[in-house]
RNA sequence: GGUGGAGUCGCCUAGUGGCCGAGGGCGCACGCCUCGAAAGCGUGUGAUGGGGCAACUCAUCCGUGGGUUCAAAUCCCACCUCCACCGCCA
């Protein structure tokens, strides 16, 4: 949710924001307009109620015919109080929906436009070049023993699959390497719910534009979150925290229906209803989430390195950063079955747009609460294994395992089983 | 899932329709006292939104949402959470 107060000092901000989205920015004129209204609502009701308060004193006093004289006339306060408040909370409520459908603001030097718009900021490591036809993560996963989507498509359909033997070792590798490094860096370790109420959903600001990206379980009234991030922003939901950066590691499993995606990388195990993810969560002082951000996304190389991977930093462009993020850096790891770049991590600065919807709050010097900046990124998922496997593989099907790894798998070596 | 009990300003607690628009204790902050501290004494003490340069001030908030009433922490209804016991269960 974006600050009503810095909108009605700067409304242009918003306007310039929503353009570069490719947004509506006629929106700003209805939430200044709600806004106006809200407010003398909000003083008749006020003004009405303190009569009303002085007037109950005198009833209570009064006796026989002045007292029945009263009443009469505190009934009909009564009564203009209760629309004077049904006015105002009508108006509140509607300001307040309005408010919820407004993405943040985007930050200083975002490229505009959508999702081809983005900004190439920097190539780590060199493609491998190959001598032999590279096989694809699926190929390769079979022939390992590491990866049956068969099996996964006739247990739950399609999109869902087995990691089995080295698969399995290699993704609790990649995660608890993952862990380790964040916790080495000071994060606090979590394991989060995966189930959360509507209001921890809402208030990340996955319900909006993603709703149908969301499973839903109407029975509980509770939803599967497709990332940890959701439970990790509720964490402090409601409350002033102090001893800020306030920085978490989890691990979740994560769900996505996957719903827009039809027909899109449905080999393999790229795009999947079910994964697991190792994610960072930051909760700071606003003034310093710019720096923050740059950290995180220190972190993600830093991980990136340790696997072995070429790959490139892209700064996401506006209209592709979804509700929450006022600026998004996304790595992409090189897949060569595909001569293409692959999301493995992103990392949103959110600045205080999550934090004011959950009402996470900070003290500031002057002791005022004020919203926090929340952020996020990914350390490692269930994808990485397909860039692991396709850039370590060598002409007989056998795949190296990252030096970083192999304390962790047990083998400098994937081999073939079949 | 069943039965019973409970949810008040950081913590504990008073409070069964108008003198509670919330009292007390603890904690905390500041001051007095002291060489310094403890003890003692005094003052203050939350959140949200609005108005004022300010000191301050107005409204809202007694788990949540409805209702009754001129008036609700207090009465009624529903829900949520926690605790205890019982049942069921990977």
């Amino acid at each position: 949710m974006i600050d009503l107060r810095a909108l009605r000092e700067d409304p242009d901000r918003l306007r310039a924001s929503q353009r570069a989205r490719g947004e509506d920015d006629a929106v700003v004129d209805t939430l200044l307009d709600l806004e106006e209204r809200r407010r003398s609502a909000l003083t008749r009701f006020e003004r009405l109620r303190a009569e009303q308060k002085s007037f109950g004193k005198s009833v209570s006093k009064a006796q026989g015919d002045e007292r029945q004289q009263l009443l009469d006339r505190a009934k009909e306060l009564s009564q203009q109080v209760k629309e004077a408040e049904a006015e105002a909370s009508r108006i509140g409520d509607e300001l307040d929906a309005a408010l919820r459908t407004v993405p943040n603001l985007v930050e200083d030097g975002v490229p505009p436009g959508g999702e081809q718009d983005f900004r190439v900021l920097e190539h780590v490591g060199e493609p491998p070049a190959f001598d032999f036809e590279p096989r694809d993560h699926l190929e390769l996963g079979e022939a390992l023993g590491a990866i049956d989507t068969e099996r996964g498509a006739k247990v739950s359909g399609a999109r869902f699959f087995y990691l089995t033997g080295v698969g399995a070792q290699l993704q609790l590798a990649l995660l608890n390497l993952a862990m380790e490094q964040a916790i080495e860096a000071g994060f606090t370790a979590m394991y989060p719910p995966v189930l959360v109420k509507p209001e921890a959903m809402e208030g990340t600001g996955f319900l909006g534009a993603h709703a149908a990206e969301v499973y839903r379980l109407p029975a509980d009234d509770l939803y599967l979150v497709g990332t940890s991030e959701v439970p990790l922003a509720a964490y402090h939901m409601d409350e002033i925290i102090g001893d800020l950066p306030r920085r978490y590691v989890a691990w979740s499993s994560c769900f996505r229906r996957e719903a827009g995606s039809y027909g899109k990388d449905t080999r393999g195990i790229i795009r999947v209803h079910q994964f697991d993810k190792v994610e960072m969560f930051s909760y700071c002082d606003p003034a310093d989430s710019h720096e923050e951000h740059l950290r995180l996304l220190e972190w993600e190389k830093q991980m990136l390195a340790k696997v072995e991977l070429p790959y490139r930093v892209i700064d996401v462009a506006a209209g592709d950063l979804g509700s929450s993020a006022a600026r998004k850096y996304d790595c992409e790891a090189w897949v060569p079955s595909q001569q293409a770049y692959r999301e493995v991590t992103s990392t949103s600065n959110c600045t205080d747009f999550q934090a004011r919807r959950l009402a996470v709050r900070h003290r500031d010097e002057g002791g005022r609460t004020r919203p926090v900046a929340t952020l996020n990124g990914t350390l490692a998922t269930t994808r990485w294994i397909v860039a692991i496997l396709e850039n370590h593989q060598r002409a007989d099907g056998s795949v190296r395992v990252p030096k970083a790894l192999q304390r962790f798998v047990g083998r400098e070596v994937l081999e073939p089983i079949r």
